[in-house]
DNA sequence: GATGAATGAGTATTCATTCAT
DNA sequence: GATGAATGAATACTCATTCAT
C-alpha cells in the first residue's frame, strides 16, 4: 500500500501520477511498465516513486486492490430493486451494473482483467479472489438457481458457471470495441446517450439468450 | 519469417529447435522469453539463432503463423459431414475439431490464445486477423444461420457472434482446467478416454444451451 | 563535530540519538549504516539529522573522538598504584584497564577497533591518531623499558611495541569470543564474575609470556 | 567460480583485469567494490564483466579462493627441512614463508586479510576456513607442542595459540608499514636484498619472545 | 554457416543530502 | 529548530543484438 507520504501529496500532483499508473498499467503487462518510464510522464524523479510506493510490487497491488474496492462501491450503490427476486432478474441488473463500473473505470477494470492472464505478483490470497472470484459467485448463484428450480437441472452447473462468467467477463471488451469506445473517450465524457441504448439492448439479449438455454423447461 | 538457413536445417535440429521455442513461447509472455536461454537449450549458438530469425520478433510471427495454418489445415482436413447441414450441426463439429486441435497441438493453441491478450509485437494486419479472425468467422456462420432461417433473426448478428466466439475460445481454458489437463499431460499421450467422454458431454451442453437461445423458435 | 543544536537538544533526545548511532556505527561498516534507518529509529527528521551534524563524515568523526576522549578519561581516572614503578606491572594494569574499558564502553571499542581496518573517511591527521596511537604509546613505553633496564635490549624496541600493540588490540575480541560476551550481554549487565576471574588470568598469562619474552635476562 | 570465457580470454586482457580486480578488492571493503568502475577502469562493457563472473559475489569467491590456492602452492613448494622437528623451529619456518608469501602476493594477501573482518558474502563453509583456519591450525601446533613437552604447561593452550595466531596474523602489516614497503613497491620489484635481512631479523626477534615465554622451563 | 564474446541501453532499487515550509 | 518530501547519482544485474573469427 502507498505510504503516508503518497496520500498527502498535492491533489493535483497525486491524481496526475495515479492517471500515469493506470495508462501504464492498463496498456502494459506488469513486467513491462517501467518506473523509469512512470516517473519520467509524471515529472517526478525516480527516487520520489519509492517515497510513495515501497517497490513495484507494492504499487500494482494499490492499483488492484483499488480496482476491487471502486468495483464494491459501484455495486453497492445501486442494489437490484429485488435482492431476492428471480435469477435472470439478478443477472440482469450485475451485467448492467458491471458494465457500468467498466465504462466509468475502463483503465481499472483492464488491469483487473489483465491480472486473470498475467504473470502478476500478488499475494495468493489476493489472486485467488481475482482469478476465481466471479466464477465462484456465478457457481453459487446457479446452484441457487438449481436448488430454487429457475436453472434446468440438465444443465451442469459447472458449466452454467462457465457460461455466465465467461460472457461477463468479456462482454465489456466486446461492448467497447463494438461500440468504437476507448477509455480516453469515456474518462473524457462516456458513451454517447444513443450508445447507451443499443448497449442496453445487446445486453438484454444476451441475457435472453441465456435464459433461454438455461432456464428449466416448463413440459 | 525464418531465413533460408532455418529451412535447410537438418531435420533433428530445427525440430528439436521448434519444440524448444513452443515450450518457451507457450510458458511466458513474450517480453519474457530469452532468446539466450531458448539457444541455450537448443544447444545453438545465441549467434545462430540469428541465422535463422532477423530477430525475436521474427521468431515469434513465425510461430503465430505456424499456428494459423496449422489450425487451417486441422479443420480442413476433417470437415463436418453435411457441409451445408444445419447451423448447429456445424457448430457443434467446429467446437470438437476446435478441441481436437487444441488437444492435439496444445502449445501453439496457447501461444495464439496469449496472442489475443498479450502485449505482443505483431503487424497490425496480422493483429487484426487472431484478434478478429474467428470473430469474423462466427459473423458469418450467424448471417448465413440467420438467412436460411435457422437463427432467431430477433438476436442481433454481432451478439449472437460474440456468444459463440467467446465461448469457443475459453472453452477450452476451461476444459483444461477442469479436468486438470496439461499440455505435458496431452503430449505424453493426451486426456485419459475416460475424460474424453466428459469433455464430449460438457461440449454437447454448451451447444446445446446456445442452441435453445440462438435457434429460431417455432411460433 | 556536531553542531550547537546538537548539544542543545534535551538530555534525553541527545541521549537517544547517541545510543542509536553507538549501536549502528557498531554494528555495520561506515559505508553500512543508513542515515534514514538512524534517524527513524531514533524518533527524529531524517532533515533534524542535518541539523545536528554536517553531515555522516562529521558524526562518524565525532564518535571516534568521543572514543578516544572516553579512554583517555578512563585511564585517567585509576592509575597504577606506582606509576614510576617496573614496567611489566604497568602493562599488567594498562591491560585490564584496557579490557575494563572495552567491557564498559563496547560499542564504542568496537567502533574505534573498526576505525583501524575498515575503508573510513577520517581527517588523515585523526587517522594517524587511531592506526599509530596506541602503537606509539607502547614504543615509548618501551623505550622507557629499555633506558630504565628492565627490557632485554636485545630486543628491537619497535618490535617490541608491535608486539605489545597487537596482543593488547586483538586480546579484547579474543576474549569476547572466548568467553562469549557480546556487547548487549556487557550493557545488559556485564561479565558474570566466574568470568571475571578467568578473564583475568588470561591476562596474566599473555603478560607473563611476553614478560618472559621481553625482560632482561640477569646473566 | 569464473566462466570458461573468462580463462578463454587473451592472456593480455584477462591479465589486467585480474589486475584491476586485485586493487580494487584490496584497496576496498566488499561492499564499497563497483562493479561500474572495474568494468570502466579494465575497459570492458560493464555487461562483459558478466559474462565472465556469475556476480559480484562470484568474482569475489573466486579471488578468496585465488588467495588460499596461492598460498597453499606457496608454502608446500619449501617445506621446513625436519617436518617432525622442533615446535618453534617449524613455526619460524612458517612464518617467514608466510611472510614471503605476503610479499609476493601482498593484494592476494590483503584481500583474504580483509574476509577476516569484512562483512562478505561468502559460503559458510569458506568462512570458517578464513576466520578459524589458522586459528585452529595453530591449536593444533600448540597441543602437540605441549604432548611432546616442548610446551610450558602453565600456559594455556587456547592462549597460546592466540598469541601465536595474532602475531602471524598482523606481522605482514607491520613489516610492510614498518619497512615502507606498497604493493606497487613489491609488485614493481620486490624489497631490497638490505630489507630483506632486516625481515628475517625482526621475524627471528619475535620467534625468539614467543619461545621464551612459551617453552617449557628446565627447572 | 556456426560461433560465442562483446556490447550498452535498460531494469528496479537505495540513500546521502537539500530545502521549502 | 524541526520537518519530511524531493532529488538524482549510484548500484548490481539482464538481455537482444552485433560481429569478428
Amino acid at each position: 500500500m502507498p505510504t503516508a507520504t503518497y496520500f498527502n501529496l498535492p491533489e493535483e500532483k497525486r491524481s496526475r501520477l495515479l492517471d500515469i499508473l493506470l495508462e501504464e498499467f492498463a496498456a502494459n503487462d506488469y513486467k513491462n511498465v517501467s518506473i523509469g518510464r512512470v516517473a519520467e510522464r509524471a515529472g517526478i524523479a525516480k527516487g520520489s516513486f519509492y517515497q510513495y510506493f515501497a517497490d513495484k510490487k507494492d504499487c500494482y497491488l494499490y492499483l488492484i486492490q483499488l480496482g476491487m474496492d471502486e468495483k464494491t462501491a459501484f455495486l453497492r450503490q445501486a442494489p437490484p430493486a429485488e435482492h431476492s427476486g428471480d435469477l435472470f432478474f439478478q443477472l440482469r441488473w450485475l451485467l448492467e451494473a458491471g458494465m457500468q463500473y467498466q465504462f466509468s473505470n475502463p483503465r481499472l477494470a483492464q488491469i483487473s482483467y489483465k491480472a486473470l492472464f498475467d504473470d502478476v505478483p500478488l499475494p495468493d490470497e489476493t489472486l485467488q479472489v481475482i482469478r476465481h472470484g466471479s466464477y465462484a459467485y456465478f457457481r453459487q448463484m446457479v446452484q441457487a438457481g438449481v436448488a430454487g428450480g429457475t436453472l434446468d437441472p440438465q444443465v451442469d452447473a459447472d458449466t452454467a458457471a462457465f457460461l455466465l462468467n465467461v460472457t461477463f467477463t468479456e462482454l465489456g471488451r466486446y461492448l467497447m470495441e463494438r461500440f468504437q469506445i476507448s477509455p480516453e473517450h469515456l474518462l473524457a465524457g462516456g458513451a454517447a446517450s444513443f450508445q447507451r441504448d443499443e448497449i442496453r439492448r445487446t445486453i438484454d439479449q444476451v441475457i435472453t439468450v441465456l435464459e433461454q438455454g438455461l432456464r428449466k423447461k416448463n413440459t
